[in-house]
DNA sequence: TTGTATGCGTTATCAT
DNA sequence: ATGATAACGCATACAA
């Protein structure tokens, strides 16, 4: 049932067209010269025999892969579904293609997935985030294929960085509600370990409290991957032990829209009684009654700069894309 | 930069072992009999050159290709990650390797990605719904690779069909809508030439309503990818136009949440003056503070059971994994 | 149990 | 401009 119609090859076009193979290939491939006459020809019997090239075989016989491998923590997460947007986009124009991966946030189940793909031999492997194992780390470098790392540039890239920091981003939030008057500031999160870049930004956001002479009031986190739902679970239990708190810093927007819908449901006022930021500045949250307060991340940018710097077989680097506070809705509309 | 450290091969393991090729091939994947002390012998081997086996010259090689193609329309909807979600986590258990694709829901852009997916001799692909250009058929047909449609069942699948009729889902959710008193129904959808599924949903919808007697009261079409911002402006509109509906039925949960969260805004009483109903059923709609109605789409299990019955060389079929209502919330909370 | 040789479908290097 | 022919790195008869 597999092969039914015997694969037909290069080989077959040439006898088909009455010329050498090489000959095809070069027309094909619009590479070396060859006579218009025979293009034609060439032209005429990949058409008739409905010849699609191999390039499995192609991939083998020359030097560069067009292969691109992707590992990404998950896809539940608009943020990587965006990111993978970004690359394959940039990276269809030039006929590369890509192989993918999910994590599910684990890093030995990362180092497997990496030795699977670094079997095809891709041109290169985008991963996302900064921290690897060892063992990731070791055949990465032994592959000898280009590194991007998305989404992180707080630390030391292995070839090329494309993201930003997501201390600074933490940082700026807390300086952010410190300046909108709130003083009594919770933390609602969830997975920190698995997630290094959602602790990245926890620990600058305490970093800029601190530096204000504030410390947390309330920490709240849930020990599973961000959702609504256990950020609405996350408020309503810290509120619960904290109803003096005037502000709360959600690991990311998935996580703030839960505790916006809490506060929707139980009628706390926004941002009156409660301030309220995430992270990512997800379109639904543009679209809520009240906007929701966040970071804006440059995602489909950087999976196409990253995209990009390795196609363009750019130095090894640190690109720092940024990102952008949006306040305004469940922060400080009124409160200056 | 790269080629430092020349790949090192099959070859240089049997050498480094001691013994042959196929010697090194068999151990490797398992197959064939050695003995111990020689296994040891090249376990240790490849443990110390650090080799990773090239896949593709292992597909070349054999007959069957690890590879796997996936081509979906849109990565901006969860709809298709959850789907991605499910294939990849299923082929990972059988070391396939997924290749893939995003259309941006263009059938010219499919048949050209399907055709570079081709390229790879994938043991399948899969794609998304039953509408493709006769080109993509043909080449299809031509490729003798398994195929499997994703997502639908309203037709005549290629080989596999893995999904649900959106055409009873539409009917089903209009009974649903006139069993809870509702008369004045309206519909709020996005590009119906494009997604041809929710095309045949809102068919399926005009049906139902038709074997009762009724027909839509208005409908707002925004001709643009779905959304949140555009469910909500095209409620809007639409109530601008027709202030006396009392039911929308939205052409998924995006848009149906941009809808719902025009009434939180404006004050309008859901479900008693307006019931919403949506499709999908995703994650963050059974959050809000009133959970919306909608059409829970098993997406994951489709992805799943789709790749398990390529997996297990299953026959040719149209296998429906249905659907289901989930009112209450935004529609006949007390309407009963 | 193990090694040798052939082939997979291209690309690339040479001649011509 | 074109055609042999040797890789590419592995799997797989087939022999030993």
């Amino acid at each position: 049932m597999d092969q039914k119609t015997a694969a037909i090859t290069l080989t077959d076009v040439a006898e088909a067209a009455g010329v050498g193979e090489s000959t095809v290939s070069r027309v094909l491939r619009n590479h070396g010269s060859f006579s218009q006459k025979t293009r034609a020809r060439v032209m005429e019997a990949v058409e008739r025999l409905g010849y699609v090239p191999n390039r499995i075989a192609g991939a083998l016989a020359s030097t560069g892969n067009p292969l691109v491998a992707i590992v990404v923590p998950s896809l539940s997460n608009i943020v990587f579904a965006d990111l993978l947007s970004g690359i394959t986009r940039t990276l269809e124009t030039r006929q590369r293609q890509a192989v993918f991966a999910v994590t599910d946030y684990d890093p030995e189940k990362e180092e497997a997935l990496v030795a699977a793909v670094l079997a095809w031999r891709p041109a290169a492997v985008m991963l996302v985030g900064l921290e690897h194992t060892e063992g990731t780390r070791r055949m990465l470098r032994a592959s000898g294929c280009r590194i991007v790392e998305l989404m992180d540039i707080d630390g030391e890239p292995l070839d090329i960085a494309v993201g930003f920091s997501h201390v600074a981003a933490g940082r700026e939030t807390a300086e952010r509600l410190i300046a909108a008057g709130r003083r009594r500031i919770a933390y609602v999160g969830h997975d920190l370990e698995r997630d290094r870049r959602s602790a990245k930004r926890f620990n600058g956001f305490v970093e800029g409290l601190g530096a204000q002479g504030l410390s947390l009031a309330a920490v709240e986190i849930c020990h599973a991957p961000s959702s609504v739902g256990a950020g609405k679970a996350g408020l309503a239990a810290l509120l619960r032990r904290h109803g003096d708190i005037d502000a709360v810093y959600f690991s990311n927007d998935d996580m703030a829209l839960g505790g916006y819908f809490h506060c929707l449901g139980t009628g706390l006022s926004v941002p009156e009684r409660l301030a309220i930021i995430g992270f990512n500045a997800l379109d639904i949250c543009r679209h809520t009654p009240q906007p929701i307060a966040s970071v804006l991340t440059p995602r489909i940018e950087i999976g196409m700069r990253a995209a990009e710097l390795f196609l363009s077989d750019a130095p090894a680097q640190s690109l720092d894309l940024g990102f952008t506070l949006i306040t305004g809705g469940t922060l400080s509309a009124t409160t200056g």
